[in-house]
DNA sequence: GTTTTACCTGAGAAAAAGCTGAGAAGAAAC
DNA sequence: GTTTCTTCTCAGCTTTTTCTCAGGTAAAAC
């Protein structure tokens, strides 16, 4: 399957130059001319890149952008700007945006900024975390220990990513606390206690061998 | 091993200050004052952080975050520059910095700054520790004498890294209750001897030769 | 050789740390 | 509006660690 690329302009020549380009390279392409367009098709078919104009008809580029990241979209986003205004660049990187190219630009340089976007993106998305016969998968969020699949609501989540990227090293209760609650300082709570338990039950069911090893006094670690 | 710190600047009053102030917070830092010297020394030997000023010779701070980036190297990197320029600031996080701080700075601000970095990065490096046939791995907290392996209470595992820290090498009684337990003065306790024989009967099991001597009227020694 | 001092060690009390079931509060889905 | 899911707190319980005590042993002093 083709990575697929929506370009959104209002200009004619500035389109047909990508999509001829874009294709060219191997990417497959659509187009929409208006920001309202842009979301449609976003949500008809979602596109791995988009490339954005942020002077468009109905809603401008930072409104687009701003919209998908508000409804959670992750979607790498390259914006286009008609000038070198540093403010619309400031304002584009905080609604979301991932990369800047300024117009005209050289079509090389677009491709360069796009493959870097796709790269940096596929690599946090197909990402699958795995140790002994525990395997959890960042991008659909599935876990498995060999062939039982479980699930795990966003904290076990984040706590056996957290595990799984450091394995055999014990880490510190103040770490974990500090990595997925935020917070600081040991107070008197014991989430940390009870959302191991949680873990354990799902990754130790049906009386399978331990991972996930408490050492007292410290923290807990990952190991076989 | 200490955590290191590459810094880049080519004023020696700032590098000065830098060296002194992280070594003093325990890091262990080394100096670059251009930009190819800092790719070198990122070559030779990986920093687990790069404090980097924008303006530099042969390269800028801009061009070698690039090519670090460009390589493939998720070093975190924390940018200084001279003014509050927002172009340089929104250039520098498009190159793939993560940080910046303004100069003049408070020492202690960079501090807070490298520390979170440090964090979110989790390059948190582990040593392991040695002498004679005795390995205390602290990433993993785990002990071995020989091939047998043993584990230890957080005490006991304070203790030996207290003596492995410092072999052949006396430790008075009142430097260790310090230490260990914070104690500044010696009252009538005698959990020290208390765990001295703990530490002895798992580091000298199974007929092994001693290893922590007793020093009468000083302290303890841990020598072959 | 005896005394004194410092240290060692077994037993067990006290304290700390961690586990788990029950359930309240809030958020999200229906 | 109701149901479900998620997060978090609380309280009782278990386990481990820490520390004290008391009697014993070894080294130094006399």
């Amino acid at each position: 399957m083709k990575t697929h690329v929506l370009v959104v302009d209002d200009d004619p020549g500035t389109t047909g130059m990508l999509r001829r380009f874009l294709a060219y390279e191997g990417y497959s392409v659509s187009i929409a001319a208006s920001g309202d367009e842009a979301l449609t098709r976003t949500l008809e078919h979602p596109p791995d890149l988009i490339v954005l104009d942020i002077l468009l008809p109905t809603l401008s580029g930072l409104e687009v952008t701003q919209r998908l990241r508000a409804a959670g979209d992750q979607v790498p986003i390259l914006m286009l700007t008609a000038r070198d205004s540093v403010a619309d660049r400031v304002e584009g990187f905080e609604m979301g945006a991932d990369d800047y190219l300024v117009k005209p630009f050289a079509p090389e340089e677009l491709l360069v900024r796009v493959k870097a976007l796709l790269r940096r993106n596929q690599a946090i998305r197909y990402e699958v975390l795995r140790y002994a016969d525990v395997e959890l998968d960042m991008g659909t969020r599935l876990a498995n220990r060999g062939t039982r699949k479980f699930v795990l609501s966003p904290t076990e989540f984040d706590l056996l990513a957290l595990f799984l990227r450091r394995p055999r090293q014990v880490l510190t209760r103040e770490i974990i606390l500090n990595c997925i609650w935020g917070l600081d300082f040991e107070g008197s709570s014991n989430v940390l206690e009870v959302y191991i338990g949680y873990l354990r039950t799902k990754l130790e069911a049906e009386g399978e061998p331990r991972l996930i090893y408490t050492v007292r006094g410290i923290g807990y670690v990952l190991k076989e």
